[in-house]
This record gives C-alpha cells, structure tokens and sequence, in this order.
RNA sequence: GGAGGCGUCGCCUAGUCCGGUCGAUGGCGCCCGCCUGCUAAGCGGGUUGGGGUCUUAAAGCCCCUCGGGGGUUCAAAUCCCCCCGCCUCCGCCA
C-alpha cells in the first residue's frame, strides 16, 4: 500500500511507476479522487456525530419538558449519523479498494521494461564446458534417477504432475542444504524461524499475494486458509500490526519452511524434472529495518545469496530485474540465475525484493522513534530453494560415468565426496 | 468435539451485575522537571494508537479506538447476538 501523503503530493511519480511497470496509471487518478469522496465523507459523519454527543450529554441532566424536546431532537439525528456513518464507511472502503491495486513505485534505477529487459550485474564462474571434455551431460531428471536421488515418476503417480520423492542422496542432498543455509544465516545474525505454512487471508493479503499473483496461490474453501508460497507471508505477517523499537532494528529473521504454488498459467513451461513444483523447501531471509536503510540491506542480502552459492562452485549471474517483471511489492528485485547445463542458460535459484514500506503499511508494521511511529521497511531473499540448487548441483558436477561431485560443505551430511550411481 | 472461565490505551489492574458524571481507575515501567556531594528514595507533571480539520510547520479543535463484527438505545467498556483468541477440565489424537 502506498503512503496516501506521496500519491497526493507526487501523483506524476505513482503514475511514471505504474507506467513503468506496464500498469495502469489512471489508478492514481482514482485514488485520489476517492481520497477526496473518503474525506468529505468522514467530515460530514464527524460533525454530526460531534452533535450527537454533545446533545446526549444535555439529555442525561436535562429534566421534564426539556429533556421532552432534546430528545425529539436526538432521535432525529440518531438516523442521521447512522447514514452518515455508512457513507463515510463506504468511501473508505471505495479508496482501500484502489489503493490495494497500486503497486509500489518502482527504484529510479531499475531498468524499465519487460521480461527481458533485465540487466546483468555480474557474472561468477564459468561454466563448463563439457564438448572439450568429450561427454553429453545428462540432464537432472536422468541423474536423479541414475543416483536414486529424485523420483518424478511416483511424485506423479501419488500426487500428480510437478511433485516428486527426494530419495536417498536426494533427500540428504536437501538436508546438508537446509543445515548450510541455516548455520550461515545465524552466522550472519538472523534470527532462524520454523513457520505457518497455512496463513489467515490478511498475512496473504497483507504481502501483496492477493493481487495479480493471486492465481498462483493455493487456497483451502473449507477453513479460508491460504498456503504460503514462501515463508516471506509468515515472516512478514509476524509482527503485523505491531509497533518495533526502532533501536532494535534492522531485526532479520531466516525462514525454513515448505513453499506451495500452483504455477496456473505455466502448463507446458518446465514440465520435466523438479525446476517448477508445487511444493518445495525453502530458507528465506527476512528483513525489518529503518526505510533509509533499506537499500544497503538490499545488497546486503544479495551479498549472503551469492556467498551461499560460491560455497557451492555454481556458475551464476546476477540480474537487476525489469520494471515490468516486479511484484507488487517489490520496488527492486535482483535475481541470481545459476547455470543449467542442459539447457544452455541460466535459470533463476534467489531472489532479493525491497518493498520499502509497501507491505509494512498494509500490515500495521510500524516503528516507534522519539514520540512518532512510522511503517519500517520490508526485504527478503532466497538463501536457498532446495530443488532448483539440487538441480544445479547435479548438472554442473557430474562426472561422464553419471556420478556427481558434492562441494566440500555438504560432504559431512553426504557422507561422501561423490554420490555414484546406483 | 463437549463444558466452563477470561480478553480494558507497553505490562498488571479498577470499572461491566444496576447504560449517561468513563472525556477509562490505580500500580509498574518509561520520559521531563524539582530536590540532591553521586546514586537511590521522595515530590510534581507527562505517557494508547489511528483519522479528520486548520497551518509553511507546530499548537489547537473534532471523530474513532475497552479482542473483532453486528444489534438494542437519544446514549454502550457496560445490555443482546455472532465470530476470533487465550486458559482450565473432559473426549479424541500424532
């Protein structure tokens, strides 16, 4: 939600935003014409009322025919302010509902454009290249199956297409991942947190998944539950409606928990193997802190993402994405894409968001400095999103015989430095 | 799932039976001041959050806020209904 204050003062930045962002920037126009209907609205209601009170105070020392006449009065406008509440209820209800569409206004620096207007910022490692060393790669569902480390088939056959079993060094692969990404986070001086996978409508509504995401979401009819398609919904939500410390901050949470998605609108994109599931685990970081600093936290973040990822001898890049590819909540977003051998490109593994103030404000997450309060800033990125690394491990370590290398940091949990096949 | 109890402005708490003087009591904590070799104690004052209005800004004024929503009433923390959360006991169950 945008700050009411900005979108009347400086309605042409909201509109530059939405423009950028291939959205529809009369919403401004709508905004703040409902502002206007929402404040004549509560001052008629707020004048009435004030009589009101003012004349039932009367009417409670007033005696005989004067407490007569006072009450003929009274009962007349009892009507009143009960229209007139209504009215104002319903002007803020007609503003709420346009503010909930506008997304946050977009960084200054973001490049502007669609999917594929993305900018590289850099580039670590390099990949292999597996020609000059005289073998075809196998790609991730036929390693998987060759080390016993990933079922699709019976993911299928139990739940349907894009679940899957991690089985054997799979499953270990996804324990010594967790425990890395965990042990790193809380050397960083996060805060690790198991959470609700299963959230009330205003945590969902709150992180701005409501919107155009909202397809992507499962929803459970019977109990109004909704399942987080990641622990960002459950971390951000954690102090809804409270009012921070300011000197505590920034506080910075690590989230463990599964992810669901129903991917809509992706039939036939990825349909083989384990890079787009319904349900997968997942560490992200969480952070709250002061909105001027949330553009240093915002590297800081992708600073622990690319640590986490050299850790694993993974070529990646990092882009800084476009305008139009943005959440609703995200004023910038970068992305690290690891190289995926077998499709000659690099796919997306994290994913860093500032949403400055934007989710704060719609979840009552405020801080209190001096006698003011103020909403604090909201980040996250992914430490690790377990199968899609498996997947990178996988493909970019193997061996011509199907075994695959394990980086030395997982080779504990692993218990060996090579899982071989079958 | 069944029965009962509870939910008040950071924490604790009075008030709810019997509607208006609650524009919410007191304590703790915190902030400011006085006193004071220093500290503590003592004394005085302040201390929910949101919105509207006016203003360069502040102050002021007004409205809302006693878990949430609805109802009764001229008037609701207080009466009625629904919901949510917490606690205790019973049942069931990893």
């Amino acid at each position: 939600m945008l700050d009411l204050k900005v979108l009347r003062d400086d309605p042409d930045a909201v509109r530059r935003s939405q423009t950028a962002r291939g959205e529809d920037p009369s919403l401004v126009d709508a905004a703040l014409a409902a502002d206007e209907q929402r404040r004549t609205a509560i001052a008629g209601y707020e004048l009435l009322r004030a009589e009101q009170k003012s004349l039932g105070k009367q009417v409670a020392s007033a005696q005989g025919g004067e407490k007569q006449a006072l009450l003929a009065r009274t009962k007349e406008l009892s009507g009143q302010v009960k229209l007139a509440e209504a009215s104002a209820r319903e002007a803020e209800e007609a503003l709420s509902g346009v503010q909930l569409q506008l997304s946050n206004v977009v960084e200054p620096d973001a490049p502007i454009g669609g999917e594929e207007d993305f900018t590289v910022l850099d580039h670590v490692g390099t990949p292999r290249d597996f020609a000059a060393e005289g073998f075809e790669p196998r790609d991730h569902v036929d390693l998987g199956k060759l080390l016993g480390a990933i079922d699709v088939e019976r993911g299928a056959k139990v739940s349907g297409a894009r679940f899957f079993y991690l089985t054997g060094p799979g499953a270990l692969l996804e324990l010594a991942l967790i425990n890395l990404a965990v042990q790193q986070a809380v050397a960083a001086g996060f805060t690790p947190m198991v959470t609700p996978v299963l959230v009330k409508p205003p945590a969902m509504e709150g992180t701005g998944f409501l919107g155009q995401a909202a397809e992507n979401v499962f929803h459970l009819e019977q109990d109004d539950f909704y399942l987080v398609g990641t622990s960002e919904v459950s971390l951000a939500a954690y102090h809804s409606d409270e009012i921070l410390d300011a000197s505590a901050l920034p506080l910075r949470y690590a989230g463990i928990s599964t992810c669901f998605r129903r991917e809509a609108g992706t039939y036939g994109k990825d349909t083989r193997g384990i890079i787009r599931v319904h349900q997968f685990d997942k560490i992200e970081m969480f952070t709250f802190c002061k909105p001027e600093e949330a553009v240093a936290e915002h590297q800081r973040l992708l600073a622990w993402e690319k640590q986490f990822l050299d850790q694993l001898e993974l070529p990646y890049r990092v882009i800084d994405v476009a305008t139009g590819d943005l959440g609703s909540s995200a004023a910038r977003k970068f992305d690290i894409e690891a190289w995926i051998p077998t499709q000659g490109k690099y796919r997306e593994v994290t994913s860093t968001s500032n949403c400055t103030e934007f989710q704060a404000r719609r979840l009552g997450i405020r801080m209190r400095h001096g006698d003011r309060t103020s909403p604090v800033a909201t980040l996250n990125g992914t430490l690790v999103a377990i199968p899609r690394v498996i997947v990178a491990i996988l493909e970019n370590h193997q061996r011509p015989d199907g075994s695959v290398r394990v980086p030395a940091p997982l080779q504990a949990t692993l218990g060996t430095d090579v899982i071989q096949p079958r």
